[in-house]
DNA sequence: ATCATAATGACAATATGTTGTCAATGGAGG
DNA sequence: CCTCCATTGACAACATATTGTCATTATGAT
């Protein structure tokens, strides 16, 4: 317990401080996963994303699926194209904002991540309960919707 | 569900990627939170870790806790000793591995924020249930254990 | 005591993300 | 049609954290 602080928000702090350890060890282990193929956890984040969108997406468009700027996106989206992984295509509705896609390259780094992330994660998950999972997921999601509410205030 | 994941792994995906998410909006809360001090969201992390410690700790070990790099940390730490909120003292133990005391400035700062960061976590914590946030602390603790045990194999 | 090994601080290079700024584009209202 | 405003891509500057490397210091085995 903290000066101050209630019994609920001393256990919210504690659990910052949990997802912020957490994090770090994600990313890496998103590292050694992907390290193989070629990529990098930032990489693998936004290959993934266009890669599971029902339709090609725009960079910023991308940006706001996993919660990070669109200049942030751009950059990674830059590399990737560079490394012939994605490409531009023409969007009908907007001349600037280019739609991305996978190319034949890029689909078979996806899939070879994919192939290397499945067992991975079912080998966590038989050792975890799903509904504690979901809970927290539902948890982190409230979270982000309620700490993002704020973002405009004081 | 995507294809080979069982069930279980397909929610843990989904818990990964609003990891992620939840992640960055911590951040961003965190930097709303400490800019009126003329701190950052690393710097307050780095510096509470010092407050809160029980004994003055050295640089490496201060990353041990907090789940990142003696290096990052270190960078961190010169920077808060030039802005005069943190200062190095001889460790009797180790010739070189000094450890890092709060000053007075640097203790001001921390209470400065504090004050802020208690009302800001009980108004959250207020709409959520406490028995949730423990078992997703509990989950994030337990991966991270899984992950980091597996960070040394293939 | 000596030597091998690990831990540490320092420094550099790199990766990833942010904010700020700009011009170009698109859309909504007059 | 024209103007105003939000969105977008591009670029730059910066913050944060990683890896790699090196010399120095501690520690433990022989």
């Amino acid at each position: 317990m903290y000066s101050g602080h209630s019994l609920e928000a001393d256990r919210l702090t504690l659990f910052f401080l949990a997802s912020f350890r957490f994090h770090g060890t994600l990313v890496a282990a998103a590292e050694r996963l992907t390290a193989p193929i070629g990529l990098t956890a930032a990489k693998w984040q936004v290959l993934s994303t266009i890669a599971r969108a029902k339709q090609p997406e725009t960079v910023a468009n991308v940006g706001r699926i996993i919660g990070l700027t669109r200049q942030g996106v751009q950059r990674t989206v830059n590399e990737l194209c560079a490394a012939g992984l994605l490409r531009t295509a023409p969007n009908p509705h907007h001349k600037r904002a280019f739609l991305i896609c996978l190319t034949d390259l890029g689909h078979q780094a996806f899939m070879s991540i994919t192939a290397r992330q499945v067992p991975w994660a079912n080998a966590l998950a038989a050792e975890l309960d799903v509904t504690r999972i979901d809970e927290a997921r539902c948890l982190m999601a409230t979270l982000t919707q309620l700490l993002d509410g704020r973002a405009g205030e004081g």
